[in-house]
RNA sequence: GCGGGCGUAGCUCAGCUGGUAGAGCACCACCUUGCCAAGGUGGAUGUCGAGGGUUCGAAUCCCUUCGCCCGCUCCA
């Protein structure tokens, strides 16, 4: 364990010396659950996209591209459940470390001809007015109180003022006072669109973006020639006020999703193998940009834990060294959210089936993918300590496709002009194609070590033979520091094969 | 949110019986260097997480706050 904690600080540590991952507004002392990513981040996250967007989007027949809001109508949320899902004021008791539904916690102030004898807290049940005269009774009992019980009225925990609250006791433990106020545990942070911030202004970030593409299904459907089977696919910002954002960037409050709606018809017996191929699909993008295949795992949920509307959910789990977590989450989702919008809006979202001759609402395969936690994921495939010539070397093996700098350019030594003329040239030449750097400072071994521990997959070394002899330049293998002689021809269509498969 | 640990240079950390900050690595410049962290010379770097208090004097003691890590809790 303590091994394992350290290998998460080291990438973490790693990723802010490099320029990757920096917490975010660190200069004012930060801010919980959000981060920036740096020179090196930013082109590693979009070569991420950028992947994605290319193996989902463009090399398929079936799907379409979309980028819809973060606010949106806030009728949206109704419809989609996160409204009244999410926004419950929640009351913790202090002592026993019980968490309670505010609306869900009765109390009563329980008098005897006008004397308070204290309060009484309960969990909301059918037979709690029951429960409640019994606890009244036993209270008077004890206090041995002469008179009249009046009747005992149970009001909700949050309708209660301030200083009633003070009075209530805990319902686990019956001490006073250890309940906190009701704090609410909205996920979704709130805004106000316009001038006014009243009631008829709030709105909302979007917690996830698949809703955009269920308010936009309509939209796809009237213009963008497609049939059913067909997914719309987007990348997008999704925020949710996480209680405890934990884990680096695993869960933040500010993440990016890649989400995709496949919509199938809704048969029966359909969703099963669609269901299975977006498993498969899915599971083998993550090998094809790097992730080791023995952190990959997929984890089935259980039926009793599904959401009613779901028929089932597999998620694509990664060994992170903090635990083994959800990557991707593969939910087979029935027509709940489009039957849901439907109602909500007023508006037919029926797909016209021109083969079956028929309408109806398609069911849904959701792939829904982090972007920051496929980045993490990529950083701890990537991160090795191995040894060359006796010396440790830290080094990121990033798939060539998603590693970003693809290539280092050197002169062998940087007092020759001659020398480091050549490798300018190149190193423009190349820029035109890649994200390439160039690096004279330091001698030739210092700077591989450079580019390794930053996953820099080729560096090429301009030397005397290049200028004297044939023009050849090195080719040096980051992952086994190997090198081969290629003409400059050669070492461009080489790292074309090797960058863009 | 609760409990515990921790915030000093880009990184890792030392200094913490109060006397106004240091090492190693990294970084920059120049010299040297004919292929895997060579060497030399010079250089920049911190309001010691922030705010307040005690004190003649605080990185060091006290309080508050923010952030990070672990456990619990919560959780699409």
């Amino acid at each position: 364990m303590a091994k394992e904690n350290s290998l998460i600080e080291e990438i973490v540590s790693l990723c802010k010396r490099r320029g990757f991952v920096f917490q975010s507004s660190e200069i004012y002392g930060g801010i919980n659950g959000f981060f920036d990513y740096g020179p090196l981040g930013v082109e590693l996250r979009r070569n991420i996209k950028d992947a994605w967007w290319e193996d989902m989007v463009r090399r398929r027949e079936d799907m379409v591209g979309l980028d819809s809001s973060i606010i949106m109508n806030p009728r949206i949320w109704k419809a989609s459940g996160h409204i009244d899902g999410f926004s419950d004021p929640m009351v913790d008791c202090k002592e026993s470390k019980m968490r309670y539904r505010a609306d869900q916690l009765f109390a009563a102030d329980i008098r005897v001809e006008g004397d308070s004898l204290g309060w009484i807290c309960l969990v909301e049940s059918v037979d709690m007015q029951d429960e409640a005269e019994k606890k009244a009774e036993l209270i008077k009992r004890k206090a041995a109180k002469q008179g009249k019980l009046e009747p005992v009225e149970l009001r909700p925990y949050d309708e209660l003022s301030t200083d009633e609250q003070k009075l209530v006791p805990s319902p686990a433990t019956g001490t006073v006072g250890s309940l906190t106020e009701p704090r609410d545990f909205n996920m979704m942070f709130q805004t106000n669109v316009g001038a006014l911030r009243d009631a008829s202004s709030e709105a909302y970030l979007r917690p996830e973006t698949a809703q955009g593409i269920f308010a936009n299904f309509k939209n796809i459907i009237d213009t963008g020639r497609v049939k059913v089977p067909f997914g719309i696919a987007q990348i997008g910002k999704a925020f949710r006020n996480e209680i405890t954002p934990r884990n680096f960037i695993f869960r933040s409050r500010e993440f990016e999703q890649m989400e995709i709606e496949y919509f199938i018809p809704p048969d029966e017996d359909a969703w099963p193998q669609y269901h299975r191929e977006w498993i498969d699909t899915r599971m083998s993008w993550f090998s094809s940009i790097g992730l080791t295949a023995d952190f990959l795992g997929e984890e089935v949920h259980p039926k009793h834990k599904l959401a009613h509307y779901a028929k089932a959910c597999t998620d694509i789990t990664f060994k992170f060294p903090f635990g083994e977590h959800e990557l991707e989450g593969i939910a087979a989702r029935g027509n709940f959210d489009l039957t849901q919008h439907q109602e909500h809006s007023g508006k037919n979202l029926e797909f016209f089936d021109e083969a079956r001759k028929e309408k109806y609402l398609p069911h849904v395969i959701e792939p829904s993918l982090g972007v920051d936690r496929t980045f993490l994921a990529v950083i701890c495939s990537a991160y090795q300590i191995d040894e060359v010539e006796g010396e440790k070397r830290t080094v990121l093996r990033f798939h060539p496709r998603i590693a970003p700098i693809k290539v280092g350019v050197f002169p062998l030594v940087k007092n020759k002009p001659v020398l480091v003329e050549r490798a300018r040239k190149l190193y423009h030449r190349l820029q035109r194609k890649w994200n390439v750097i160039f690096d004279q400072s330091g001698a030739i071994g210092r700077r591989y070590r450079r580019i390794d521990e930053v996953g820099v997959p080729f560096g090429i070394t301009v030397d005397f033979e290049t200028i004297e002899g044939d023009g050849s330049i090195t080719l040096r293998d980051r992952d086994t520091t190997e090198q081969i002689r290629l003409s400059e021809e050669e070492a461009i269509s080489y790292l074309e094969e090797k960058i863009n498969p």
